[in-house]
DNA sequence: AAGGAAGATGAGCCTTTGCTCAGATCCTCG
DNA sequence: CGAGGATCTGAGCAAAGGCTCATCTTCCTT
């Protein structure tokens, strides 16, 4: 052993304390991802992502403990950007009407999935199983949300908000996610968008205390 | 090169002739569900199938050309079951009154969706892009059913009854698959089936040619 | 019952890929 | 300027997995 005695390093990540090593980091995340957008899981190896990002294997390993690792800092990046899109998207919805924050929903879920749908298709099928969670966390919490702004409004009087919640998100997430997949430019139709638009209304005014 | 000259096998499968291949056929198939199902894609080497349905190596090769071929063929199978639950769950409907019908839709797309949702999900995560046709083509056709069924009932007086059906098949699927995969027990929820007829039938309304 | 086709075997080749390590190079700061 | 830490390099190890082939066994046919 060495005099100068390395705490274990449990997990051999060093954090980049030089700008220049961020900027690495971002290199080889930027790398990766675009990857495993373009081409998918499979082609995401680590020697691939390295060179793509001009580094060497040896730097990628200087950063992260191991390929899931990678695949995790990724995973958060994205949803981190998912978020800002939606909250930008949804700012001011509460002063509008029904029939307008509707609209506004749906253009804000329709901007959310559009991100970088690929990536986050490559990322569900790569994350292993317990590492789905930061992915998990993020729509729970926009269920949560849209909960909530279920609830406040008096005029809905929905006999139970987080179900109906639940069910809407839920369901426009896969219906938007199925569509991505396998007709994209539909989503800019404008005939799909109202088709949305009279699930959520009908869905809301079918959940009514009393029907 | 043997007197026997050998055509070329394009592909290196032979199918086969007595039942006792056709035994060995099934067990590799099964054998390579169950793994999928329960232990992920990447559990899945074709070593372990072919150790899990007590054959050879040798022997899994004989009949698939190569691992692909022996996922694609699992898809085909698990497509055709799925395919024959939901007619079964579906026989009759048309001579139901709506609400009736709705439940049984709910009911049927559900059981759909249980035939072996590991496996339906391994299945998404392992296949190929170029191979996810057969799902995609059983997807579709069943988007076709659910709209003609749709059209063909004058109360409901749809304004585009495929657009609706899209609307819901790819909406309930969503759904369920989500749910599937992170709560599945909720599945069993009455609440959650009470919500979703009230989504379909909220929809349903809002989509009418004169609202 | 004999010949040949169908079926089965499994050691091991070969490629791919995650990852390590011994050192070279670059920066910062006294 | 020079020490020492931060950063980077890349050949190559070891494991894993897809797949082949020379050979053996079982079954059908006549």
């Amino acid at each position: 052993m060495p005099a100068t005695a390395r705490k274990k390093p449990a997990k051999r990540r060093r954090s980049p304390i030089q700008s220049r090593g961020q900027a690495t980091v971002d290199a080889i995340v930027e790398a990766a991802a675009q990857i495993l957008a373009r081409k998918g899981p499979a082609a995401a190896t680590t020697n691939a992502v390295a060179a793509r990002a001009g580094v060497s294997i040896g730097t990628l390993y200087q950063y992260f403990a191991d390929r899931e690792a990678l695949l995790q800092e990724i995973g958060r990046r994205h949803v981190a950007e998912m978020q800002a899109v939606l909250a930008a998207a949804l700012t001011g919805i509460d002063g509008l009407a029904l029939p307008a924050a509707v609209d506004r929903l749906v253009a804000a879920i329709v901007a959310m999935h559009r991100v970088a749908p690929r990536l986050h298709q490559a990322l569900h099928q790569s994350l292993a199983r317990d590492h789905l969670d930061t992915i998990d966390a993020f729509e729970v919490a926009v269920e949560a949300m849209v909960s909530h702004a279920l609830a406040s409004r008096d005029e809905l009087d929905l006999a139970h908000p987080a179900l109906t919640a639940t069910v809407l998100v839920r369901g426009l997430g896969g219906l938007i996610r199925t569509t991505l997949r396998r007709e994209p430019e539909r989503l800019d139709d404008p005939a799909l968008a109202l088709a949305m638009r009279a699930m959520i209304l009908g869905t809301l005014g079918e959940s009514r205390r009393r029907t």
